[in-house]
DNA sequence: GATGAAGTTGACCGATACGGTTAGCGGAGG
DNA sequence: CCTCCGCTAACCGTATCGGTCAACTTCATC
């Protein structure tokens, strides 16, 4: 890949990654052609292909890059220093929403890329898999406090069923195909709203009273 | 569309429309090739010619089958007709466990062909949406009790985050690719569970005593 | 304003893949 | 033996693909 492309304005350079990003999301790599994606990007093949020397290779850089970029603005957030269960769900949730406002497409191409079966990458992309996977880690349970929460609730299962249900929300978004960021965040903040007065223990005191007849 | 194809054995049926969900789902209209949708069901290329006049009309066959076959299996399961929420819910999603068990990718293809935006056909498809759009409604919230429940919940709230997230759920089978329906139910009844012993009253009465300290 | 390096492109190449057609094979039934 | 019918290999003209290249523009430097 050419270092050139680095010294490039970084708005032609995050146009041309959203543009890959774009076209590998929407079909297989074999069948995504490069023409499609210098057109999205607003510059001619051949500049395409002096930035990247073939198409694998601008690929691999994409998934390389999309890896980084979601690792860095993970890490940012501080999403993975926060003891509080909801407060770093709501940082985890902000960082992928400033993600998604920057790469509209960044989040299909992932799990495309991570289940693309084309022998001239997946093997690449598996490899290069090994360093990203541990740190979305769902350690995040050993240290809950059961105290905190209502009695008797499978603490695993409320987690499984919240990230089930964040991932089926962004989904709602995804198909629709444009993505209505600031509608999403406001969905988010509600299912966090929703699954504090639900889930902990504290607010359930405070409502208990209104239900305590038969 | 050659009705000879109605005569077919019911296996080779079913392969071609699983053959012709499967490479719709993968790409994009215009990028999935009838020789590949052929070379999936097992019969050569020119065999499809003749069941389907042309590409067009195999899409629309699918498409509409797709909503027919959806509709029918939906209406038989019952779920429609049951008063209970989780009861209905449970007999929806058994509903939607033997569609993907018989067309394991009638699901992704529904969503593309919904939002396909290849004017060759993307008219056709919009235009026959209409009569089939009504029957998701949810509608199902207005005849709730709000006392069967937990008090001070947000019922809206709840069912939308319980269709979000059997939706994720369903969304991280699909991305695996190879579509283990025993696993998912199994995921999908533990669902069920978990949110009958937090959400509805009765059965959060039965554990409170555990949890009256502080 | 001449010069040269860097950035950028239209046009091109050989190969392949596409939608769709057709001539003909093989088997069953008379 | 003939004939119908399900089925396919091979084919056709065209479009598209990954990748290249010569030439054009831009712009700083002298």
């Amino acid at each position: 890949m050419n270092p050139k492309f680095y010294s490039l304005p970084i708005e032609k350079q995050t146009a041309i990654l959203n543009a890959g990003f774009h076209v590998f999301s929407q079909n297989t790599y074999k069948k995504s052609p490069m023409s499609e994606i210098a057109e999205a990007a607003g510059i001619s093949k051949a500049l395409l292909f002096h930035y990247f020397h073939n198409k694998k290779e601008l690929y691999l850089f994409l998934w390389d890059t999309c890896c980084k970029i979601t690792v860095e603005e993970m890490t940012r957030s501080g999403a993975y220093k926060q003891t509080d269960l909801f407060g770093s769900m709501d940082y985890g949730m902000q960082a992928k929403l400033r993600l998604m406002r920057k790469y509209p497409d960044i989040g299909v191409f992932a799990v495309r890329a991570f289940y693309e079966k084309d022998p001239e990458v997946s093997a690449d992309i598996q490899k290069s898999m090994g360093q990203y996977l541990e740190i979305h880690a769902a350690k995040k349970l050993q240290n809950l406090d059961p105290e905190d929460f209502i009695p008797g609730i499978d603490l695993q299962m409320m987690y499984k069923e919240m990230y089930w249900a964040s991932e089926g929300c962004l989904w709602e978004y995804i198909q629709r195909g444009c993505m209505n960021v600031d509608a999403m965040e406001k969905d988010f903040r509600k299912l966090l709203d929703f699954w504090k007065k639900v889930y902990l223990r504290k607010s359930r005191e405070e409502t208990r009273d209104d239900g305590k007849d038969i």
